[in-house]
RNA sequence: GCGGACGUGGCGGAAUUGGCAGACGCGUCGGACUUAGAAUCCGAUGGGAAACCUUGCAAGUUCAAAUCUUGUCGUCCGCACCA
């Protein structure tokens, strides 16, 4: 077969046919909803990753479509970023030409790969049609009071000169570019994810996403259950404490602030004023550098004032030490160092006391003692224990109203602007009289200038246009500038999915109705790296439009695969200082796009990955001729013997539908490895079958029928070639996805285990439905059994019915 | 440091969820067809001469463990002074 010819035929045809987009009028068939993460457009060609997101992600919605679903499969490119401007930087060819120039090779290799993609509804982020609408959910936001500009300290990168948000650094590393991020305070504007916390927290019970996703979406929102507590000073300034353990509240013997904390220089008497000044210098410093470990030495200062501990009127001193956290809780937090390791190694370090309040249910306690027992010492609450006294200590405080319980997240507001010029300009215009003022929705877009000096120089580049940032402020018509950042490109990927449903809306970002109808996202396919980025920000997005009246559901994506790694074959991840770099291209040319995705669906467990083999590629090829050649053989065969139904047919018949059965269930599950091995051992039923002089030919054919139709998905060009030799005039993708007999499937007798004291004996072939008295006696009488049963007793029997028999003798 | 996942032939990987470990494929070996090779087809293939031994290692529960429990080693990932 010419592959290549027969690729581009089926492409040109499908594209003719309309065969790939999605029916919107039907509506007796359920709709489901295929997406994969689109794409950046990087450099010029399609990756290995691409394919393996892709093809076997298409497969997949090929059979579903063949399950009888209205199936929606769009691809689009999140082309805002940073890799088009710093290959401007470098090259000085204009982003906007590189990404047009890249998508348009990517969108020719997207068709040659032959999924099923309805190009009808494609997105590019940026275009002026897609980023008015980002910055419509900016200003959406913006009014609804979801979007706040505040100054704070932040990440900076120094490497690409701009802000960054917390989920997009690693390890105190720019997720980007490796780059150590240093603090900055600067003003900057925020989305109110916090607001979502608990919501987008709880959600996650009711998702069909991998756990270890939701895992991470948990620990990055971090909940905490603890209580405020607040300690007044003797200058009337009262701070507010954040604890888990309040039940240790007797045992404070100071009250730590963080350097960054707003009263720090206010509480700092005149005598430690420079020693304080210093420190907070210091630990500004030590902020950029690391502080990170949580094995650092601590290191602190005294304020010189005192407050009172609330429960027991005692005067405790006042410190400020970096290893408190201004952007956690209140930023400041009470110590006891006998229950807390941190604090126990500053106490021991400034030889401050140490108060056992907590003893150790089992009489042995070592301080510092951090685990929950029996409270000592605190008057009225001596004897509680754990959760116990934590709530008696809480209620006591808000009695007095000195606090009580509270609940901390450790997700912070997600930081979107961005000191770039590649992405959707934050559409807001600053005014000296009015302030922030946002742009009227008319006015959108705001467009990105082209003509722009983009060479980073620590501001935003579009700062330095003069054409864009002079304006007139929408309120009072005076003169003003427009605020010169961009939207982080993650604000242009947490809608997309929404917008492909309505892509070519001009009048809103899309209409409630189709939304409503087409969305949730039914499977979502792409990388685990997303997982506390795109897939976090994309579910607040949904809710906070759902809470605008915008749409009608909870969650944007109701179930989530990742794909695995393909590796070098050498099993290192692929680079090119590596020099281990598998290029689809070379293998498509080669063997052809359906062999390529067939072996990366055979190759690996989908969510695994794994090291690339050239020897498996050349297998799965071989498979591909050996069905080729057993189709045109068999395709001319008169049929006849329509009635014979022997053993040999029964056989074959089992084999069709136990694969029918196990390939509709793998395909489900994206276990795609094990249903082409079902796949396998039907062609070698087939063959085997075929081998015999006497057959039955038209069920035969029926047989290699199904066969094309179960392998279709994943073979789509060959199999649509394959259905037209056997004299089919609609596509095969209009064709049912065979169901397996249940009848076929039924045998009269099945090979048990015979199992003596729970060692194999033999295998006998016995009543598949057998009851436990039936199996007994002719596992028992079978010659085996007999031989060792002599001088013994049968004391117990276990039947697994079809499987196994143990006969337990002494 | 905390949390999670994983560990199965020479290799990629299966195992109906506690029921014959090693499906399917690669590789290897043998054979057929060939003057020969390539391609193709057929057969064998966890180890061991055998009793038997085998799912990182060591215990345990069970008639029965790759699967459950505990400990231990190793690999990978996530979080990292979050009070």
């Amino acid at each position: 077969m010419d592959v290549k010819a027969v690729e581009q035929k089926w492409q040109a045809r499908w594209e003719k046919s309309k065969l790939n987009q999605f029916d919107k009028k039907a509506t007796s068939k359920p709709k489901h909803y295929v997406l994969e993460m689109f794409s950046y457009p990087s450099g010029a060609k399609l990756h290995v990753g691409h394919w393996y997101n892709y093809g076997p992600t298409d497969s997949y919605a090929r059979f579903k479509r063949m399950q009888g679903y209205n199936v929606f499969q769009p691809m689009g490119f999140d082309a805002f970023g940073l890799p088009a401007e710093n290959y401007a930087i470098k090259t000085g060819v204009h982003p906007k030409d590189s990404t047009e120039k890249n998508i348009e090779t990517m969108e020719a290799q997207l068709k040659a790969m032959g999924a099923m993609f309805d190009w009808s509804a494609e997105i590019k982020t940026c275009e002026e049609e897609y980023y008015k609408w980002t910055q419509w959910m900016f200003l959406a936001l913006y009014k609804k009071g979801l979007a706040y500009r505040k100054e704070a300290p932040v990440n900076w990168c120094p490497s690409c000169q701009t802000v960054l948000a917390n989920e997009q650094v690693e390890g105190g590393v720019c997720e980007r570019c490796g780059t150590q991020v240093t603090r900055k305070n600067l003003t900057q504007w925020f989305f109110k994810i916090t607001d979502y916390a608990e919501e987008l927290l709880k959600g996650l019970d009711e998702l069909d996403w991998p756990e270890k996703t939701k895992n991470m979406q948990r620990n990055w929102i971090s909940k905490s259950t603890g209580c405020e507590i607040e300690f007044e000073c003797e200058n009337g300034e009262k701070i507010r404490v954040f604890t888990t353990r309040c039940d240790t509240v007797f045992g404070v013997s100071y009250v730590v602030l963080a350097p960054e904390h707003p009263l720090a220089l206010s509480l700092t008497t005149a005598e430690h004023i420079e020693e304080v000044k210093k420190y907070i210098e210091y630990a500004a410093k030590a902020n950029e550098i690391d502080r990170l470990s949580s094995t650092r030495e601590k290191t602190g200062v005294f304020t010189g004032s005192y407050c009172t501990n609330p429960v027991n009127g005692k005067k405790i001193p006042i410190y400020l030490a970096d290893y408190v956290l201004a952007s956690y809780g209140t930023g400041a937090v009470m110590a006891v160092p006998a229950h807390d390791e941190r604090d126990y190694a500053f106490a021991s370090k400034y030889q401050l006391p140490i108060v056992k309040v907590i003893e150790s249910q089992n009489g042995d306690t070592k301080l510092p003692y951090c685990e929950d027992g029996i409270v000592v010492s605190s008057i009225d609450f001596d004897g509680l224990v754990g959760e116990e006294a934590r709530n008696a200590v809480a209620s006591h405080l808000a009695k007095i109203g000195k606090g009580g319980k509270k609940v901390n997240y450790r997700l912070r507001d997600w930081l979107v602007s961005r000191q770039r010029y590649w992405g959707a300009p934050i559409p807001v215009i600053h005014c000296p009289k009015c302030g922030a003022v946002p742009v009227p929705e008319a006015d959108l877009p705001v467009k990105l200038p082209y003509d722009v000096e983009f060479k980073p120089n620590g501001s935003s580049p579009l700062a330095n246009h003069e054409k864009f940032m002079h304006t007139t402020c929408p309120v009072c018509g005076g003169e003003a500038q427009r605020d010169p950042d961009t939207l982080d490109t993650f604000v242009c990927s947490s809608w997309y999915y929404l917008r492909y449903a309505d892509p070519h809306n001009a009048a809103a970002p899309f209409s409630k109705e189709k939304v409503n109808k087409l969305l949730p996202v039914d499977t979502y396919v792409g990388g685990a790296e997303h997982a506390c980025m795109h897939l976090l920000y994309a579910r607040f997005l949904t809710k906070a439009l759902r809470d605008m009246g915008y749409l009608d559901f909870n969650e944007p994506f109701l179930r989530l695969v990742h794909q695995g790694v393909i590796l070098g074959p050498d099993g290192n991840r692929m680079s090119k200082s590596h020099g281990n770099v598998v290029s689809p291209d070379e293998y498509v040319e080669k063997y052809g796009s359906d062999a390529f995705r067939l072996y990366l669906m055979f190759g690996f467990s989908y969510t695994e990955g794994g090291p690339w083999n050239d020897d498996g590629m050349k297998a799965i090829s071989k498979f591909l001729d050996r069905v080729e050649k057993t189709v045109l053989k068999i395709k001319e065969y008169k049929t006849e013997n329509g009635s014979l139904y022997g053993a040999n047919e029964k056989a074959l018949d089992y084999a069709r539908n136990y694969a029918i059965s196990k390939v509709a269930r793998d395909m489900e599950t994206f276990s795609f490895n094990t249903a082409i091995a079902r796949m396998m051992e039907l062609l070698n039923a087939i063959g085997k079958y075929d081998a015999f002089a006497e057959k039955n030919t038209s069920f035969l054919k029926d047989t290699v029928k199904d066969f094309v139709l179960l392998l279709a998905p994943c073979a789509p060009h060959i199999c649509e070639e394959l259905w037209e030799i056997l004299g089919e005039k609609n596509s095969v993708f209009l064709q049912n996805f065979p169901k397996e007999n249940p009848d076929a499937l039924v045998l009269d007798e099945k090979e048990y285990a015979v199992q003596m004291n729970s060692k194999i004996v033999c295998k006998a072939m016995l009543p598949a439905n057998g009851s436990q008295d039936e199996i007994q006696s002719l596992a028992l009488a079978l010659p085996e059994v007999q031989e060792r049963m002599e001088g013994k007793s049968l004391k117990k029997c276990i039947v697994v019915t079809g499987r196994l028999v143990n006969l337990i003798v002494g």
